[in-house]
DNA sequence: TAAATAACTGACTATTTGGTTGGATTACCT
DNA sequence: AGGTAATCCAACCAAATAGTCAGTTATTTA
């Protein structure tokens, strides 16, 4: 994700190794499952042996908040925050296109997200019941601002940032199915403006937008 | 889900028991993954002793398999074929409500499939080959047709059934998510109306048909 | 009612797996 | 170069778990 450039001391391995298992199991856990996963896949895929795992990430559980914590760094990265200063058209076609990019760049992130939410969210909770849904809150207030001032349709806020979440993240977390469905092997460049162009439309006429 | 007036012989308890199974075990899978079912959590659940288990299902991948058949048939039942008859409009809004209504109605079959596609759909890959890509392929042919004529705007119809489909199945999968953001315990009755109404009002609408 | 069949169950086993340990090896600094 | 700390790793162990089995109880049928 980011670079090499460390200081050339200590730490610099332990970071690279780090890395290396965080990926492999974030992989692993998503095709198997936490319980499906075991430390010695987790160190195959990562090229290390078992004992080198347990030596950097104390136990199994540590390797699984590891890769849940940059999946919501990257969540929180990527969602690009709903920019409230030009008005209700731009922000929605900003959010779109970031949450879109998102799903087709990081279709990994999406994806241990969607599994820990549909298991009950059991290591998220206290992730969504404050910050989450503050976020949440906080928006549907801004687009209830932009409705009451006439600058756009009169659609459930919420409601409509739910809508806004579940398409553009359905093209990550079931890639497999839609390119099943589409016959094809994997998404391209151009797939990304096609679907960023049908669901921008389509929602902004939805909010009378265009 | 169906009934008991199976006639009184033989067989009946084993369809009562199998059907106890099933119910426990796809809940468990979705709380804990197919790995971290235990044969054992699944007969607490069941109320049954484990070896009970084994001898209706000769091991535990059967009554995965079980699952995934039941959550199939569900699918298909309650997913209320597209209405050609009677334009796009009428389509469009018996199949969001249908949608709607299996998703607040059955999360759980919902949440079981999405793991099955998020991990890489390995149980379900002649599914999507076959079937779920002859439907989708079926209903967007009936959608161009309309477009043809002039009864909906022009949409691309693969990307409007993966948008129908994700907005609404998202109230199942993420019901977690969803609850906690509203903080509430559980959905009533009349979120199934209003998420009905909004979705339909909202999609018509990104149809040109409102 | 008696035989036959289905349902049930506790106890056991082979295997898998998370985690430990202790010592070898390598990288780093002065 | 030499010393120190970090890294690496084979072998090991205890706990958990899927599946078996042999024997018991309940139900159906003739």
């Amino acid at each position: 994700m980011n670079d090499n450039k460390k200081p050339n001391k200590q730490g610099r391995i332990r970071e690279q190794s780090q890395e290396k298992i965080i990926v492999a199991a974030q992989e692993e856990f998503i095709l198997q499952g936490y319980k499906g996963s075991t430390v010695q896949s987790i160190a195959d895929r990562a090229g290390l042996p078992k004992a080198n795992i347990l030596y950097y990430f104390k136990n199994k559980e540590n390797i699984y908040h590891a890769v849940l914590e940059k999946t919501l760094n990257m969540w929180d990265e990527g969602i690009g925050d709903i920019d409230p200063d030009n008005g209700p058209k731009v922000a929605i076609e900003k959010f779109i296109a970031a949450k879109v990019k998102m799903s087709f760049h990081h279709p990994s992130a999406s994806k241990i997200y969607a599994m820990e939410i549909i298991q009950g969210a059991q290591h998220l909770k206290d992730f969504a019941r404050t910050y989450l849904r503050q976020w949440v809150r906080a928006k549907a207030k801004l687009f209830q601002q932009w409705i009451d001032n006439g600058e756009m349709k009169d659609v459930d806020p919420v409601s409509l940032i739910f809508l806004i979440w579940s398409s553009t993240q359905h093209y990550a977390d079931f890639e497999t199915q839609i390119l099943t469905i589409m016959n094809r092997a994997d998404y391209e460049e151009e797939d990304v403006e096609a679907v960023t162009k049908f669901l921008t439309d389509f929602i902004l006429r939805g909010c009378g937008l265009k």
